[in-house]
RNA sequence: GGCCAGGUAGCUCAGUUGGUAGAGCAGCGGAUUGAAAAUCCGCGUGUCGGUGGUUCGAUUCCGCCCCUGGCCA
């Protein structure tokens, strides 16, 4: 079940567990980490006991959690779920997350702290347009469809390459998905104006709900700053600025507010290129059973 | 009621010595393989307040009207 964030994602899921033989397996990269409750519009502690999510709460803020992982959580997930006679679902807005896990994700050299520093290092002397310049030399496949301003992408073709000595779009090209039968349902907002104000009155809940001093919280944790994916959220980012002093409390409420429109923005441009999809409204009071129905049809299969 | 200053993109504004206009922000489209709620690429979306006049041509000049703000009554 996939859908842009404010979509009603979650309401649903809490229903489809009701079903008695569903195992929720959240796909959200923000709603791993512990702490990170209002912010991520995270299921209260006593609603996520009565229907538990996997992969929400498994990491601390100041530790990177990636596709990679994700990936080898979720198989591990639906596969034990699904052996135990039981039907996953997996639910969430990170379409990264799907994408890798249907598709297939690579054996690549994991993230390499060391490398990446000196390759950091490099840029910052020389601009990352001369870092493109340098993977264009050892991977002008990779080169071709990065934008040299695209720091993250230049440095892991960069990373793998040292790491590796081969190209990351090589190596790229060694993927395959599960064959597991699925329906994928997305939920969509046909109305941009409607999402639009409704994350605007989710942020303000958020606000009134004490979002500031989960924030920070946050950062008086040791190992916690600012660079930290955790920390680069939409919503933790902006506040966390206003908190260094960097913007006003106005400021920072209106930059999380259009963060989390882009963020929806994005999230569509995934689900338009994504085939297969089944489309379905939050508004349809029938929605429940209607996936529910579809879930007893692919069962019988 | 009088005198000023304004009315140009969703917002804040620039501009055209008369040839139907452009910045920032917002927004929209796209890319997406170990940071993805990340990172990056692309795109002005407009009765230039209304209406008459002058002119080959008016958003620009002139008249009148409407609206907003300020000052004076």
């Amino acid at each position: 079940m996939l859908g842009p964030t404010a979509s009603g994602k979650t309401a649903l899921a809490l229903e489809l567990h009701g079903r008695g033989d569903v195992d929720l397996i959240s796909v959200d990269s923000a709603m791993v980490y512990r702490g990170m409750d209002i912010g991520t519009a995270k299921p209260e502690p006593e609603v996520l006991a009565a229907h538990p999510h996997a992969l929400v709460d498994i990491r601390d803020p100041e530790t990177v959690y990636s596709v990679a992982d994700f990936v080898a959580d979720a198989h591990r997930l639906v596969n034990e779920s699904r052996a135990a006679g039981r039907v996953p679902v997996l639910v969430g807005g990170t379409m990264l997350y799907f994408k890798r896990l249907f598709e297939g994700l690579a054996e690549l050299p994991a993230a390499d702290q060391m490398v990446r520093s000196a390759i950091e290092d490099d840029a910052a002397r020389e601009g990352w347009p001369a870092m493109h310049a340098a993977l264009a030399r050892v991977d002008p496949d990779a080169a071709r469809r990065i934008a040299p301003h695209d720091q993250q992408r230049i440095q892991r073709a960069l990373e793998v390459f040292r790491l590796t000595g081969e190209p990351i779009t090589a190596l790229q090209r060694q993927a395959g998905g599960p064959d597991w039968p699925r329906i994928d349902v997305a939920l969509v907002e046909d109305d941009r104006v409607d999402l639009h104000a409704r994350i605007g009155k989710r942020f303000d809940a958020m606000m009134a709900a004490g979002f500031e001093d989960e924030v920070r919280a946050l950062l008086a944790r040791p190992g916690v700053h600012r660079a930290l994916p955790s920390l680069r959220a939409v919503g933790y980012r902006q506040v966390a600025a206003w908190l260094a002093g960097e913007c006003n409390r106005e400021q920072a409420i209106a930059d999380a507010k259009t963060a989390t429109r882009r963020l929806a923005k994005r999230q569509y441009t995934w689900l338009r290129g994504m085939s297969g999809l089944t489309a379905m409204s939050p508004h349809d009071s029938d929605l429940v059973r209607r996936v529910s129905a579809q879930i007893d049809k692919n069962l019988s299969k």
